[in-house]
DNA sequence: AATGAATGAGTGTTCATTCAT
DNA sequence: AATGAATGAACACTCATTCAT
């Protein structure tokens, strides 16, 4: 591998996140049934035929545009986990790390949504996060529980997929769906949560 | 007004009916994006042309599933809401109600989810059929904590709308996206409905 | 079926049959692989999207001229085989037949030629065809060999497949191909067809 | 021209043949119009823009192939050949090599069949391979015919060109349509071509 | 010579909608 | 009202060939 292939390489790494870049962009502004591939290509700049130099088809862009969203999102939620207060400044944290999170991410969230509504993969894809992040909320209302800071009629499992589903349900209406919202809203939800779950 | 005026218009009444009934089929089967008018017109007996007599175009069948379909719901919900127990029972019914309703409607539900997401005037249903479930909740939270049995430091707009999110969502989860439940998991979202307000 | 039904099916074959006419032309001018439907639609004055309506794709229209052409060869033949004199005489007219009705159908058949060489389908038919021409020919010369015109030791099968491939190349080699060839040759072909059998 | 250059030139020899080998093998699996520019530098081990290095294009190797095949199907007629026996002897020899060359590269011929009938430049060869099979079987018949073994009213040529299109055809028939044969049918051809010439 | 990324022309097919009868 | 043939716009994908290193 002398330096004239990682040239070569890097020419085509650098195609290739161009063309990121410009199907981000178009899945963003069309959603993914209107996004041309020969926009994508405009966008980034390349010939119409380098697409399918780096991506099989429109479905694989899509579904490392969204891998790649979804790894960032959980870095995300990962690094607010860390840091062990009590359970309420926990949940308060992680849902606004998470809500702040998917704001930024927001204009490809509705595209994650819209896809997996027709698409079995995608609806994978989508099943496959909300998993880990039930998972996350199960363990720790799980743990909550056994330090006896839950009540033991809540079960933990059922807590946290609708709780979950609640925040997340919220942050799709919120930003994808533009309903407005103040910042004290977090607040009430957070409320809510810990409410539910006996805190 | 004939007798055979009379007949015809029964006879475009006939046709326009089994063109629904068909359309609801193929919708529910296929999804809206797969869904061929001339698999509609199949399904419904009817000449391949006779669709336009009835309908303005693809999005117009739809919409008028819908409004069928969440004039259906609503009905549901309104007779539940005529029963005056305590807020909890109040509240367990709903749950159920909505439950029940929705796992009826599921397979339109779906494709309902799924137009609202690439379709303006859809996303504008979707959201006007939320905002009534919305009201409805808020004035309930509001009229319990009038009556004292809420905290002060409820919102009751930012609950009611969490809480049916909760709710709403969980329907889809189980119902559309199948899953897994059991029956004794609307107690425990009643729970946390009920925990969550304070009551 | 009213007149207005006939008469809309008459329409239909019309344009049915103008697509036939246009495809035929297109694919003796161009081949296979280089007729486009578009021109077909054009020749036959019709809109492209009407090409659908009468056909499932282009392998379906071709095989239609393919049956029709292979029909209508089968009749020629047929019509020659009624006539009952000597062998010889037999021999001459099936080759004189054979060879002008070919002549009429040289460039369908350069395309027939052409896609039996790559689409499974075609070869099917490829074969079928020269079956019915190798048993017709077999029949024959087993009848002659039972009346003792023909030795013992031909064999009908082998004789039959290796004439009819003779007549059935040398038709392809001069109508298709182009090798040029004087009336007379037809009798030399047939004066080694009948020495070959022993006639 | 130094060590490095015939080193050099010994490597694009290496690739060159290499890429014949892939080229053969591709063809012969998919036929000309199925095979792909880089499954020929997959199978070769060479990288992809290499193949135009020594080719000028996917028309240029294939013609090649061809031309090599042929040479050698005319090396194996032209060794039979020089053995002198009786007529019949000659054509059961002729005939014997004739197909067991054919068979051992059959797989290329059926591409070559296949080009020849859309590609004029491909047409050109296969025409004038034919053209030396017809004359060096005139050449033989003629010969016969003056030393008073074939009778005087056979045309040689007419004779040749229709019986090596028997033998040829039957050739395609055999190996490239694998219509089933026996050992056998190679004695009665001969006879059946013997026999057309009176012999 | 070798490499492999970049290029872009080319087309069959689908299907919602229109319209003549 | 009903019929069903006609319409035509729209688009992803392939792959031979070029070309910069």
């Amino acid at each position: 591998m002398c330096v004239t292939e990682v040239k070569r390489q890097a020419r085509a790494e650098r195609t290739r996140a161009s063309l990121l870049r410009g199907a981000r962009e178009v899945f963003e502004e069309r959603g993914f049934l209107d996004a041309k591939i020969s926009e994508i290509c405009d966008r980034a700049g390349v010939a119409y035929g380098s697409f399918y130099t780096h991506f099989a088809d429109k479905d694989a862009v899509f579904a490392e545009l969204i891998d790649e969203m979804l790894r960032g999102l959980l870095t995300v939620m990962r690094a607010e986990a860390l840091n062990g207060d009590g359970p309420e400044a926990r949940i308060a944290r992680a849902n606004r790390a998470y809500l702040r999170a998917y704001e930024k991410s927001a204009r490809l969230m509705a595209v994650f949504e819209q896809v997996a509504t027709f698409s079995p993969a995608m609806r994978e894809t989508y099943l496959r996060a909300w998993g880990v992040f039930y998972d996350r909320q199960e363990r720790a209302i799980r743990g909550w529980q056994e330090a006896g800071l839950v009540p033991a009629d809540i079960d933990p499992r059922t807590a946290a997929v609708a709780l979950a589903t609640m925040i997340g349900r919220t942050a799709y209406t919120w930003f994808v769906l533009g309903r407005p919202h103040e910042d004290g809203d977090v607040d009430q939800l957070t409320r809510l949560y810990c409410r539910a779950i006996g805190i």
